[in-house]
DNA sequence: TTGAAGGTATGGTTCAATCCTTACCTTCTG
DNA sequence: CAGAAGGTAAGGATTGAACCATACCTTCAA
């Protein structure tokens, strides 16, 4: 498997580019479930089981990955995906909060 | 001028379609503008400058208005947009200002 | 009442996002 | 080694976003 590449450093990430990102339902819902999850939490792409193919699956991660949201890192037979919380969080405060604070009940 | 429609009610707003919106560049530049004006501050929308032809500027407020960001009044000869900070900050708090606070120098 | 200003609607183009299928690669497991 | 699992790449269809030019409507001002 070719290396992940594409991970912008915090001061590159552009603040359209992850709007654009978490404008999608899906994407929003793999960001909303690694934001409630503990911290360090690594995720598998098909863990989240979104209803699309595979191909489709590496496009999402795709894109959150290069908008700065989603660090990729290889584990031998597959990769997981980790959620890049406090670069975010320095950057757009507040943005993760919106995220998973959407459906959520009282 | 026929009347403004399609102003959702705060608990009809998407954040889906709030961030869809804010992901264009010259939208989130209006409500940059807006947020860093002074409340109650009513603006028409070819006062922003925009480089777009006058059938995409309705294009884009009114995508700004069907999210729920901005409130269009009739005002006679025109239109004025209002940012709907209120309602907006009560549901989705934080959101205006990570808009207001791209580009803004230390 | 004529014109200019501000907006909208329509029709059409271009470009990107989303999605799928198929094919292929790598790594772990049996 | 063979197969399964996880992921990527390439090709193609579909859809929607963004854009423009043109035409039309309403309101204010000369």
């Amino acid at each position: 498997m070719p290396d992940a590449e594409g991970h912008p450093e915090p001061e590159e990430m552009q603040l359209g580019a992850l709007l654009a990102a978490l404008a999608d339902p899906q994407r929003r819902r793999v960001i909303a479930e690694l934001v409630r999850s503990a911290p360090l939490t690594e995720r598998t792409c098909v863990s989240f089981g979104l209803p699309v193919s595979k191909a489709s699956l590496t496009h999402h991660f795709r894109v959150l990955r290069e908008a700065g949201l989603i660090r990729q890192v290889d584990r031998g037979n597959s990769r997981a995906a980790q959620l890049r919380r406090d670069e975010i969080e320095a950057r757009f405060p507040g943005l993760l909060a919106l995220v998973a604070a959407e459906d959520q009940p009282l």
